[in-house]
DNA sequence: TCCTTATATCGTCAATTAACGATTTGACAA
DNA sequence: TTGTCAAATCGTTAATTGACGATATAAGGA
């Protein structure tokens, strides 16, 4: 089952869209609607790299009311995880699009969820999130 | 281009056939007819595995007459690459599947290179490594 | 030079996967 | 209950990837 484990985490943390949500957990415990609003990708989209995730043992989630929170599952129980999430600690911090992500994400907190979930998951700002007609 | 080397690095040490391919050569340098005898996999399959683990900074080659040698590239000038083979040293040790392959290595060892190539990539041992007919 | 041989590259196929929209689930409020 | 809404799951599609065999390259040896 070890290498099994090992897999699930590193396949789990070498997409980018999923380091991305990892680098913003950083910042500390999330909305789902929130990463959502952050990435501008579609709900299902995101709700499947929670999954990955969790399932790797990267990351836990915790509901409050009808939002569920996302948040770094530090001390996990696989030492890939662990390993992992401290090495991403001090990876990727001067990269620009983890930079912009940090911004995003810091404009999704002061919003909080529920304004969010309210703006249809998007958060303000220039650039039409996915347009839809 | 931080987060695409991060990528590359990631996605080369999560694929199971190339982990263990660093946790073979974790045991010092091999040529690699000798890798393909270990894996009993493809010449082309392992020469691509090989291409991959090379481009991601984790091992490095040097030429030997007509045989090619590879091993893990130490102090790579990937912090990324670097820091996942210090994790993998202590990872996957007590895996079934690495151990088999750590004998199967020794064995390779013990044979060398020209022996092995001579017997067409394959090592002994009473398993049929992809019969061809 | 020509032949052999170790490795790399190419082309193909099947399996995996990331994205999406549509539907379902599950918690709350009326 | 019934309706609402956040999140999870399902089904589909396009892109990626790992495996293979065939061919090309590059280094010796004849």
């Amino acid at each position: 089952m070890e290498l099994r484990d090992y897999e699930s985490v590193l396949k789990a943390a070498a997409d980018p869209t999923r380091v991305r949500i990892l680098k913003i957990l950083e910042g500390g415990e999330m909305c789902v609607c929130q990463v959502i609003a952050i990435l501008s990708l579609g709900q299902s989209t995101v709700s499947k790299h929670l999954f990955l995730l969790r399932a790797a043992g990267l990351i836990k989630d915790r509901r409050d009311r009808k939002w569920v929170h996302y948040s770094l599952n530090r001390g996990s129980d696989s030492p890939y995880a662990e390993r992992m999430l401290r090495n991403l600690r001090s990876w990727l911090n001067e990269d620009p699009v983890i930079a912009k992500d940090r911004e995003r994400a810091a404009m999704a907190r002061a919003i909080g969820p529920i304004a969010i979930c309210e703006r249809n998951m998007t958060l303000p700002g220039r650039r039409r999130p996915a347009a839809k007609r």
